[in-house]
DNA sequence: TTTAGCACTCGCTTTTATCGAGTGCTAACA
DNA sequence: TGTTAGCACTCGATAAAAGCGAGTGCTAAA
């Protein structure tokens, strides 16, 4: 059957319709609403077409058309149009993430706000991933009795703290000696850089303290393992409970559930190794709390090879126009933005 | 109108079964299920007393009687008794705090988790408020041309990092000499304590440097002034739409949309002076959204004298034994469980 | 003072009735 | 051959009516 130029105009209406009403969409309704020159009678024959084709879907038999999941999809893939962002929208996004900017810490936290307030989705944002991003300062630092502070500072502006125990303590002194050859050796390596021979070289340096070394190392090495343990921020969780589709309190409460768990959200947004958006519909998403939701994502990029992902999730009834926009708005600009803010 | 042995005993078992079951309890339910010895009459005449005494409810005709905020004021107030932790259970909570230990930052966040898994409520903690911390360590990093990264360990074990953008950046030399320069004049100071004569002493000591050592001092006091941004995490939202009195989703989300404010999570821990633990019931809270919730709180503290909070929110049919016991072991341990974790 | 008995209330659930948006089909029309 | 007006039909949603039953308050007897 040929999906030819009037059925795609009505499925356009139809998920157009949709995603603002919410409600399913009858015939009539279009024919009055989107002037297709048309008369309903002509427009009920195109949508028994178009839903045996399985784009779009009646609930019930006395009820309207819902796009369904491989309608969305057409929709998503051959029909809608993303826009660039106008300068001034860029600029409201650069002073939503810069609110805080001195807490570097908060950077992330604050781009997931600002996305959940531009869209009114609910954002999800991953730290940048450490595996390839490079270790630009390493310095110790002395807690108390019995341990440590590492901080560590990577190249795509991150900031790590970890505690390391220790039996005894060095000086200060010792510490800072430490700091510097660690960043000789080490500075403007990945994790994956580290290697038998660079650690051996340290050791011998170090011999006396091979204990502290080797408990150093092991944490620069956990502090940059890869996906698996890094930072996922959210926010606009609350939108959700806006949306007619999550009105009986089980769905949203599963859903709620889902999305506290680091784990599931870094495992949804994970995967995704292209560089354009990414669109998941409905059941296309691994999840099956998502069946009835769809997540966009995208991977940004900060300097260097470093890069994290950024999803935003909502209805499969969302405004995909929009999101996808305004995602691919972001992470275009996110490390000018960044590198402005923070400089170099 | 006396309050005598028989009415409390039936006043407290409508508020144990009300806690339970969150239905109206009838005094045929009570005469059946808690052996009092007397007739469903008799108490239906003692419960007529108790309303007229404001204590319980009755929601509409035909039901059966409901605490009031009044009654569960009484019961929390005279009839309760919390229970000591048995080591078991403060072992547990160590284990749930200590799970994600060498992150430093995680430490307030496994807390949250903490309560909010043992409870079933949702849980907010506060970072300690750096207001009277004293300063333990200064650390200034290098990060990138136009920005260093100032580290302030505090002696509660707070890390606490800033960035701080220069118009040029020492060398690292420079910045050591900087960093053990503060550490000699600032070490075991609180912000109250830095005045006029030590920034003097400080800029004599680093006139060419003036603009740095202002913007560094400047770091320092915004990141230990006081409550109004402290960190607060929370733990267990989800648990609030298991909670039948939030089955209607309008409710539920007014309250998630509060929740996420974090000025108003500050606003309401907030204010409790008290070193004992505060029970907040309904309409008692100053904000109108909690008027279904009661606020459970209470200070904690750490080393020195720096202090936070920890607040649990549930219905005001929650089971204020179970979570005023684990809230008074909690601050009652929490010292001892960071400082084996830590060290010192 | 306590309790059995009973009439009464009123929210909740189930049933029935009504409404109307939307469909599919047919037949006429361009 | 494609389009459209007309119409019977479907079926969820809403409203109205009926019935149920937990729980009460009151009375009178123990």
């Amino acid at each position: 059957m040929l999906l030819n130029d009037r059925k795609i105009k009505i499925l356009e209406a139809i998920i157009n319709d949709y995603i603002q009403t919410a409600e399913p969409i009858g015939s009539r309704t279009i024919a009055k609403k989107y002037g297709l020159g048309i008369s309903s009678a002509t427009i009920r024959n195109e949508m028994s077409d178009l839903e045996e084709l399985g784009l779009i879907i009646q609930p019930h038999a006395s009820a309207g058309r819902v796009p369904s999941d491989k309608g969305y999809r057409l929709y998503v893939d051959t029909l809608m149009r993303t826009r660039e962002l106008t300068p001034e929208e860029v600029e409201y996004l650069r002073i939503l993430i810069a609110h805080n900017m001195n807490k570097i810490d908060y950077l992330m936290q604050e781009t997931a706000k600002a996305i959940s307030i531009l869209t009114n989705y609910m954002s999800i944002v991953t730290e940048p991933y450490p595996a390839k991003t490079q270790i630009k300062h390493i310095q110790l630092i002395p807690m108390d009795d019995v341990s440590i502070l590492m901080v560590l500072v990577t190249n795509s502006k991150t900031v790590k703290n970890h505690i390391i125990r220790l039996g005894r303590v060095p000086s200060y002194e010792k510490l800072l000696e430490f700091s510097e050859a660690l960043n000789h050796y080490l500075a403007g390596d990945s994790v994956e850089n580290i290697d038998a021979e660079k650690v051996t070289k340290l050791l011998g340096r170090f011999g006396e303290y091979g204990e502290v070394l080797s408990a150093v190392l092991e944490a620069v090495i956990n502090s940059m393992r890869a996906e698996d343990n890094v930072q996922v921020y959210t926010s606009g969780v609350k939108n959700i409970l806006s949306m007619p589709e999550f009105n009986n309190v089980g769905k949203a409460k599963a859903i709620f559930q889902a999305l506290e768990e680091r784990e599931i959200l870094a495992t949804l947004l994970g995967g995704g190794v292209t560089d354009d958006v990414q669109i998941l519909i409905g059941a296309e998403n691994d999840h099956e709390l998502m069946k009835d939701c769809s997540l966009i994502k995208a991977r940004y990029k900060l300097d260097g090879d470093s890069y994290g992902h950024i999803g935003i999730i909502g209805p499969t009834r969302m405004n995909y126009v929009q999101v996808a926009s305004i995602l691919k708005g972001i992470v275009k600009n996110i490390n000018s933005i960044v590198k402005a803010l923070t400089g170099g």
